[in-house]
DNA sequence: CTGAATCCCTGCCGATACTG
DNA sequence: CAGTATCGGCAGGGATTCAG
């Protein structure tokens, strides 16, 4: 993030899996949950494209006007990031000139109470 | 990040905060309180240090060793980082050689739940 | 033991220009 | 409209060495 890369293993959670092994490595491995999830999110104005995503659809250039400081270059990469982790679907419309629609998929409908969470501990250390 | 920095400003998360204007930031602000969070966890290893620090108190060395990989300048940095950041607190503890110890903070504490929503997500979604 | 100082390499991301 | 190609700056982080 921001920032680099994350690391992985993250204490016994909760009753249901205290003994992974992901919870203990020694290492920085991209199999851990923890890592899954910050690599989904990471780079510079990643969680703000899924902002924007889960207040609806949007295509390419909407995503733009809403983001006027964002080049086309990191969008298209963000994008293109979202899409490979399974967040945000592809959707090319049929017309000219071309438009491309982006839709969150569930799998990243439910990024919504994990940014809650960031956003609630960030909040309350202001 | 991993990353490199983060984004801000999101979704009007529940009643109590729907009208928080950093939840509409048209570009990544260190204040948006996502940012926040990120930022605070930002960089390789640095969840991983967080996560030996909630299972206990540990001086520099014992970090090092259950962490053999990360390089002692790397985890001055993470330790550094976190302690500006409120999230762990240092102890110069008397005697010779100097030793010092790492606690988390309340705050610090308080990342448990976090880390928790940021793994439950990975692990849902492998 | 606990770092700080240095060197170097890599990857991010911004700006610009160009294409289907 | 929706991107790709290219370049350059800069910060992150690993290895090594040195200091309090």
């Amino acid at each position: 993030m921001a920032h680099r890369t994350v690391s992985c293993g993250h204490r016994s959670p909760r009753p249901g899996l205290p003994d992974d092994p992901r919870a203990r490595t020694a290492a920085p491995m991209p199999s851990c949950p923890v890592e899954i999830t910050l690599h989904a999110l990471r780079g510079r104005w990643t969680t703000l494209v899924v902002r924007e995503l889960l207040r609806g659809s949007h295509t390419f250039s909407e995503l733009g006007a809403v983001l006027p400081e964002l080049s086309d270059k990191v969008l298209a990469e963000r994008l293109r990031q979202l899409v490979e982790v399974g967040v945000v679907r592809r959707e090319r419309l049929p017309g000219w000139p071309t438009t491309v629609r982006y839709r969150l998929t569930e799998r990243g409908r439910t990024l919504g109470p994990v940014l809650q969470s960031l956003w609630d501990w960030g909040a309350a250390n202001t």
